[in-house]
DNA sequence: ATGGTTGGATAGTGACACTCCCCAAGGAGA
DNA sequence: TCTCCTTGGGGAGTGTCACTATCCAACCAT
């Protein structure tokens, strides 16, 4: 199919499309001459891919270009790539301060209590390489600076709740054959599972909230 | 204090608060002469939750405006104004579609039959009327068109996970005194505690998949 | 051959948070 | 009293970013 057909086809404007070209974050289609290309299935899934990743994730399409990057590069294996992937996937503001201020050394203390206390000893390896527990401290640091102290007290439960979807999470991720559509999954999921989780999470609030003090 | 003072306290740049006075998020201070206006410890606070509802939140500013709306209005009760501020939230982008494609009206048959399992009937009489509903629904219907398949029985254990963090986010609130505070700490909550769920659930995955598949 | 389509590039749009700059009115020290 | 500095107020500008409009030359189908 040409430019026009993808189009039709993905929903996705011509021009939105050469976009996407110009950025890398479509390949180009093959060449059939020097003015026209041929593009295909695979082309339609990476654009709803890369809608997913840009309306729903809202990343930054330099970072989708970096993720799409790592699910592509076939010269990694499966776990590799999944993380090298998820890693680049956004983790939160970034702290306006460089870390050092009195909320942030108080929340890396609770952060690293929390792993202690969970057994999360590969995490707590990896320590603040990795951007999701760098993330966490940041936003452990916003609450304490807004005057909610949660300490790992609080997290830990939250934190298994978390694990559990987690386990569903790569069990779903699992169910994939291919070594391909798995890395592919697992991005889609986490990114796509954020407002799965974030919906529920106010629905089950609002059902909570009527059942203990009526609509 | 003033506002050099009031910016000094928040880290909010003078520009900025004065951005804010403009556009309404922050209450003007006592005027105390015809160019000099008093601020308190009431305004250092205010700022922060508005750092924390556009920065954390990533609410726009006149979304923003009407979450506090709610939040001041001191001529309704308590669960009404939470849940009016709450309502304001964001729930994900809006639909491009109006909602009449197939994706759409399966993930809608999902979710109503996801709600009825749950016994979530306090939703499911709201219905369609909820943000949070509405998101959901156009979280599914986003999945199914990137083809993966999810119906209410592989969401229903995600829902009640979600539930029992929604009941420990109310008894989180609950230790809050006064009203006032109460409507505040749910807002806060709502913005500040996605960020911690989202970083705690990734830095799961990478556990549970350093656990299954070594680093 | 001719009108439409393709890939390619440049410049522009619109939304948005934020910031610069200028103004007039005080207040404080000489 | 005069003068300098700060205050609050407001209009206009900045930078960012995804996206779009427009133009161009090449080329394919009728």
């Amino acid at each position: 199919m040409r430019l026009a057909e993808l189009s039709e086809r993905s929903g996705v404007s011509l021009a939105t499309i050469k976009y996407y070209l110009r950025q890398g974050l479509l390949a180009p289609g093959s060449r059939v001459s020097a003015t026209t290309a041929e593009y295909d299935e695979s082309h339609v899934r990476r654009l709803r891919l890369i809608r997913a990743l840009l309306q729903v994730g809202g990343l930054p399409v330099a970072t989708a270009r970096k993720v799409l990057g790592h699910v592509d590069d076939a010269s990694l294996g499966r776990t590799i790539r999944m993380g090298a992937a998820l890693w680049e996937l956004p983790h939160g503001p970034d702290p306006d301060d460089d870390g050092k201020d009195e909320a942030t050394a108080a929340a890396r203390v609770e952060v690293d209590r929390l792993l202690e206390k969970l057994g999360w000893g590969t995490v707590r390896e990896i320590g603040e390489l990795s951007p999701a527990h760098r993330s966490l401290v940041v936003a452990v640091a916003t609450l304490r600076r807004l005057g909610y102290a949660w300490d790992s007290e609080l997290m830990a439960p939250y934190a298994e709740l978390m694990h559990q979807a987690a386990v569903r999470d790569l069990d779903f991720v699992e169910t994939h054959p291919s070594e391909e559509e798995k890395v592919e999954t697992a991005v889609a999921a986490a990114i796509l599972f954020r407002p799965v989780l974030e919906a529920l999470h106010r629905l089950a609030q609002e059902e909570e909230s009527a059942r203990r003090y009526g609509l």
